[in-house]
This record gives structure tokens, C-alpha cells and sequence, in this order.
DNA sequence: TAGGTTTTTGAGCAAAGGTTCAAGAATGTT
DNA sequence: AACATTCTTGAACCTTTGCTCAAAAACCTA
């Protein structure tokens, strides 16, 4: 052993989840980076390879936090589909404390040319996992007969997700704070609305 | 009067959107645009000014092109509701021939970093535009008894775009094919279940 | 055909991009 | 205290960026 590392590891991430999250991948220069980690640029490197090696821990940090943050609402909840419309009706707090309203997965996949399929595809995963766990909440639910046996949990899932997609990305225009929490409800509202009454019957 | 420009500024536009809508504003570079365009750096520059500049105008016709497409929709339709159930089942319809299957304003606004406020503002300036023209459309359907009076155009309006965004945004993701026309029916529904049964009654 | 005007060309600029590396600084071990 | 090892520094590199400009080319008018 030696010299050890000046910095925390999480806690560069952390910085960097910041800048990336609110200006995105291309429009963060290494200058950025920089200044907001406090880093010089062989440490950097040393460290992560390359921005994109930075961007790539970035973004498995997000999505790391994203599906805990979901499974901390699922457990939380009464049922499991009161977790989701649970975790719906949570995006209608903005928090302007965040880098960014839209989701850094959806802003990856739309910014990623197609000729950089590195980062395209480990965004695309991440979105993969997540719909993944949405669709394990619908089958919960069906199982604990809150929903109806026919009901489709795979594409549940992917509607919840767009409806997610969509929220967030109209929740990053400017002044759109008061129409979000509309919105979000709504989306909550869909999915409790699914609840089979025949549970109650039975 | 003397030398004529050797191109067609719409053709050229044309061409410009095709880029940008693909890659995006900041990783489109002028070496791409030169060739895309067939033109040298000097004769875009005294087209357009700069970067910026083309890709605003570009914006502009992608705005333009929207808004007249969904007029089209409207004006086929043979009710205001049955024309905005349209325009949401035709996102359906994923056109591989188009740049990307993401709205090119929305990308706008996620890649728009807050420091350069121009073609945010006018990116954002578009999609209200859009949104309003949507709530026209409820508040036809109103007047024309298709949907109850205590229904608020503007909250569906605002609900239908957030809608559109999340549906195009899950659509960008790869092989997201096959999930994207039933998404789009969901939306569909969604309007065709405000129908007021009212007006088949009286 | 000659003149005047506008467009096109393409080499080139200054700045910013991501990245490298040799030297110096700081620690743990002996 | 001295060494070995690791980390940090920051100047410098090469590429690419958006952009400029003087010269050449092409057209319309007369």
C-alpha cells in the first residue's frame, strides 16, 4: 500500500451524477467536471478511464438509486398496487432540488447517437430492469387478486413506464410545475382503477 | 439581380431536419452538415447566419410540419374526439423511414442546456403551441356535446401531450416495435372512453 | 460582350474538446 | 529515516469544433 486516494469514490459519482444528470453527456466538458469534482484531469482518468468510463458509473448509480428508490415504495405499501400507483403519484412532487425532472435514462437514450451503442445500450438495459420490476408489481397484484386475472402485467408495465416518460419529460419544461401533480394523479388514478372489485366481493 | 443560390432553401431545410432530428443539436457537427447538405461552411453561413441559426429554422419546420398534421387529422375526422383519438392511434404506426421516432422537441428541451436559453425557449414555445391546439380540439368536442362540461380541455390537453411524449420517447428504445402500437391504442381509448353517452341518448 | 452583383469555394483560424504523461507530493512499510 | 508505491498535478498534445474571409465562379442586366 501507499499513497491512498484523496477522494471518496461514491462521492465523486455522486458530483458527477449531478452535472450529468442536469446538462447530459455531450454538453459536459471535462472543464466541468473539473471544477465540480475538484479533480485534475490524470486523476480522472486514473480513476475512471475516460469520461465515458465516468458517465457509465454514473449511470449505473442512477439507475441503482431509480429501482431502490421503487422498491422502497413497493415495501412500504399496503399492496402491491397501491405501490405503484403509490410510486406514480410520488412524481407529482417536483423536486427542483433534483438535477433534472426528466429521467437521466430517457435523456441518455434520446442524446446517444447511434453510433455510440455503448452507453445507448446500458441505458436501454437499466430502462429494461426498471419495466421489468413494474411488470413484478402488476403480477403481484394479480396474484394477490387485486387485479384481474386477464389483465396483461408485461404491458402494464410498459404503459406505467411511458406514462412515467412522458410525466418527466413534461415536468422539465419550464413552468410546467403546476399541471404535474395533475398529471401524476392521473397516472395513479389509472392504475388504481384497475383494482378488481371482485376482491372485496369475494 | 445576379448569381442565383444553387439550392433549394426548403430542400435544404429539409435535409438540415433529417440531421438534427436524428442526432441532435449538439452532436450534429458542421462537417456533418456540409456533407448532409452539399454545401461548403461559407454558403451555410450566409444562408443561415450560424449552427444555431439552421437549426432553429429547422425547428421551426418541424413545428410547422406537426401542427399541420394534426390539423389534417382534425379535419378528416368526422367528430373533434374521433380526430384526437386518431392523431394518438397513429403514433402507433412507428415509421422507420422517419429520423427518429422521438419528438424532435422534446429532444430539444432535454438536450437544451439551461445556458443557452434560445432554443429552449423556442423549442417549449412549439410544444405549447401543440398543446393548445389539442385543447381546441377537447373544447370542440365539448361544445359539440361529445364530452361532458365539467371536463377540462386544457388538463386533457396537457395529459394527451405528456402522453405523446412518453409514448415516443418508450418508442426510440430499440426494439420497442411491437409494444408501441398497443401503447398507442391504450392512449386512444383513453379519449374514445370520454365520450359522453349523453349525446347518443338525447 | 462587359459590368456589376451575388454565391460558392476551401484553406485556415482561434478556441475548446478529450486525453496523456513525466514530474512532484503524500502515504505505508521496513 | 529511507524506500517503494501510489496518487496528484498541470502543462502540453492532437483533434475537432464552429466559424471567417479573400478569391474565384456564375449568373443577370444592359
Amino acid at each position: 500500500m501507499a499513497r491512498p486516494a484523496a477522494y471518496d469514490r461514491d462521492e465523486i459519482v455522486a458530483k458527477a451524477l449531478k452535472l450529468f444528470w442536469r446538462k447530459g453527456y455531450q454538453a459536459t466538458s471535462l472543464k466541468d467536471l473539473e471544477q465540480a469534482l475538484d479533480m485534475r484531469p490524470g486523476s480522472i482518468y486514473a480513476a475512471f478511464g475516460s469520461k465515458e468510463g465516468l458517465f457509465a458509473e454514473t449511470l449505473d448509480a442512477y439507475a441503482a438509486r431509480s429501482t431502490a428508490a421503487f422498491a422502497e415504495t413497493m415495501a412500504a405499501a399496503p399492496s402491491p398496487l397501491a405501490g405503484l400507483a403509490a410510486h406514480a403519484r410520488a412524481l407529482g412532487c417536483l423536486d427542483d432540488s433534483a438535477p433534472s425532472r426528466a429521467c437521466m435514462l430517457v435523456k441518455t437514450v434520446l442524446e446517444t447517437p447511434d453510433d455510440d451503442p455503448a452507453l445507448r445500450r446500458q441505458a436501454e438495459a437499466a430502462i429494461a430492469a426498471i419495466e421489468a420490476a413494474f411488470a413484478d408489481g402488476f403480477r403481484a397484484a394479480q396474484e394477490a387478486g387485486e387485479i384481474a386475472p386477464s389483465a396483461d402485467p408485461a404491458h402494464l408495465a410498459s404503459r406505467l413506464q411511458s406514462q412515467i416518460f412522458g410525466l418527466r419529460a413534461y415536468a422539465q419544461r419550464t413552468d410546467a410545475g403546476p399541471r404535474v401533480a395533475a398529471l401524476a394523479e392521473d397516472i395513479a388514478r389509472e392504475i388504481e382503477g384497475l383494482a378488481n372489485s371482485d376482491d372485496a366481493e369475494a
